[in-house]
DNA sequence: TATTGTTATACTCTATAACTATA
DNA sequence: TATAGTTATAGAGTATAACAATA
């Protein structure tokens, strides 16, 4: 048998404390989900948050950078880097508006329209790998879940 | 009635199309969790990432830098500062370990034991607050799955 | 040679504040 | 005066790489 040391380090580290928490294991799934959209948009020349911005701006035909900001809750200055980027890769197009000549009305382009349909497929197979441990009504119930948490705490 | 303009941006801006996959509400929800939790363990006198560590070592006394590490999925450069910033408060201490002198033992102190306990009061109260569209039954579903998935893509 | 803890550095994401041009 | 978009800057969080002490 092993000699016991002095201040032996445990041999097993777990996390029960912190998993009694339901927002701990949500940062565990989350950290996860990121990386994997990062990799997974990689390849259609997208990151995640001009991801998000094409599709809002492709529900939204001539919506503004203000109105994008506060659909993705984000500050104005930030939609300028995304939509500038979009812009760059002519996936969006920022068109001149009559009667007010501060503000863009955002439009997206075919070529956004292609890349839009390409992200989408890559995203519903990245979800698929995530959560492929649940049932498809396991992962109904969650997906409903946390979109009733995030539509009662606006 | 009034007149109609050339590109009118939309009254009401949707996100549906991002609304369909799970991992887009979970990042919303999990926003507002990040930042009630700083809020949250602010009084306290805790981030969110040595509330985390706290924890980890409460329960693996005697643990490594790099166990810590590994257990919180974080490089080991970053819970040098973790750890720091626990020794500095007193919540901690770092213990020379007989036989090997490359590595503490780390050890909560008693009073961190206090401070973890007001933590974890805390954090509950804001866990009953962010999930109180969800019923009890609800609540410990959305938890479980969470965990499942975590479990299952290690 | 390999490992522990450490430091310096860089990168991503996002927010704040000040500016411009228009209204 | 107020608003849309812009720019510059800073902060938080985390990762990478190189290093000293020790194994």
């Amino acid at each position: 048998m092993p000699e016991p040391k002095a201040a032996p380090a445990p041999a097993e580290v777990t996390d029960e404390r912190l998993r009694q928490f339901a927002g701990y294991n949500m940062k565990r799934v989350y950290m996860k989900v990121r990386a994997d959209m990062t990799e997974t948009l990689a390849p259609a020349g997208l990151r995640v948050a001009t991801f998000s911005a094409l599709a809002v701006i492709l529900e939204n035909p001539d919506i503004t950078q203000t109105q994008l900001a506060q659909a993705l809750k984000v500050e104005r200055s930030g939609v300028v880097v995304l939509v500038d980027e979009l812009e760059n890769a002519d996936l969006i197009a920022r068109n001149r508006v009559k009667g007010d000549r501060r503000s863009y009305a955002l439009r997206v382009t075919l070529k956004g329209r292609r890349a839009w349909a390409r992200a989408e497929a890559l995203v519903h197979a990245h979800e698929a790998r995530l959560f492929a441990a649940l049932s498809p009504e396991e992962r109904e119930r969650l997906h409903a879940l946390l979109r009733r948490i995030d539509g009662a705490t606006d």
